[in-house]
DNA sequence: CAAGTCGGCAAACAGTTGTTTACTGAATGA
DNA sequence: TCATTCAGTAAACAACTGTTTGCCGACTTG
């Protein structure tokens, strides 16, 4: 790649990273781009050789934080163990990814429900397609014998609103104290429904 | 009460109004004061005869909404019945209730984790006294025997934040179709949480 | 080295914003 | 009835918004 891409990415970036700095503090919808460019030292017309729109930029951000809480699920689902083994090192994983990835997961959760539709609609498309994939790792398990696949779905898409709400749960966490509570209520919820799943065809 | 309180609370729904009506389709962050009182038919400045600021309108809109959903959660622990039939008309309560409160519904899944602090918070603190008051009932019942204070206080999380993402689920059903596959869904999830619930002592 | 591509900038545009000011006129209460 | 209170108004304020324009100068390509 030339100097002159790399250059350009450059300051893609810097708008990405901008954004995400603000949006901590606020919501994608009163974000403005002047705002923005002025964060990332930039002039305001500079802004439109990378983003139509502000929506856009928030779109680029929805696929970079959606892109590393998918490596995050799929190395949860990679893990190997007895079932309370898997629960805690699930809530390990999910604490390290919001410490990890604060902006993102903040992001994520602000415009799940925000006021911006293209953005809104890409998280419900790609929560749904984690979880497909989740189903999918959960209809290969011994324990989904006898199990319908609507069932199966189901218990998939438990797991996933699960996981970000926990995630969200982390994020606003005041300390270790605080989050120790949060990941004990997580492992306590899990075990749970993994109970319920065992005991399932009985009912 | 005389004419003249009456007179400026009907004002005050009136800006009340323009706002839930507004924030169908955006979020409070980017709600402007003056759009408020354009839309509700009064001049700009005769907002802060109400109101200090936008956030002071968002925190009454907050009271308002949650009002209406403790009044439905109280009704679903009211319910009698065995546990299949109780979840079904839990289930079919939420529905209700997103039905007869679509903008309260949704303002409250958008500013649950929006950009203004004082909303957030009030919302957070009223949901955390939902899962307390879900804890004493869930206590009270003979199912709960032998449970310790802190597992029965996860189950009533466990059950608010389902409630609460059910709701947000219906909210963007477009179609009785998609209603009816959000709530079979909803029940069967709560069936799970059931079993695992009568099974948690043999784990 | 020359011609062309193109990322970034400064300036200007018309609109909109939140807030303050002094005011009007109807409800209030002695 | 007459003075007072006060919800709502119109006008003005500086500050900011998104977007377009023409331009510069560093990179690229031949």
């Amino acid at each position: 790649m030339g100097v002159r891409q790399a250059q350009k990415q450059q300051s893609r970036r810097a708008l990405l990273d901008a954004g995400l700095h603000l949006l901590e503090h606020q919501n994608l919808s009163s974000l403005g781009m002047r705002e923005v460019t002025r964060e990332a030292g930039m002039s305001p017309a500079g802004f439109y050789r990378h983003f139509r729109d502000l929506a856009e930029l928030g779109v680029a951000l929805v696929e970079e934080s959606l892109a590393s809480l998918h490596g995050m699920i799929r190395a949860a689902l990679a893990e190997k163990g007895d079932a309370e083994e898997l629960i805690d090192r699930t809530v390990e994983l999910i604490a390290g990814h919001v410490a990890g990835h604060r902006a993102h997961v903040r992001f994520l959760a602000r415009e799940r429900h925000g006021g911006v539709q293209p953005v809104r609609e890409a998280i419900a498309a790609e929560l749904a397609r984690f979880a497909d994939e989740v189903a999918r790792a959960l209809g290969a398990q011994p324990e989904s014998a006898g199990w319908s696949g609507a069932d199966v779905r189901m218990l998939a898409e438990l797991y996933v609103d699960h996981m970000v709400a926990t995630a969200v749960a982390f994020l606003d966490a005041d300390g270790p104290a605080a989050e120790r509570r949060i990941a004990r209520t997580a492992c306590t919820q899990l075990r749970l429904i993994s109970v319920g799943r065992r005991h399932w065809r009985d009912a």
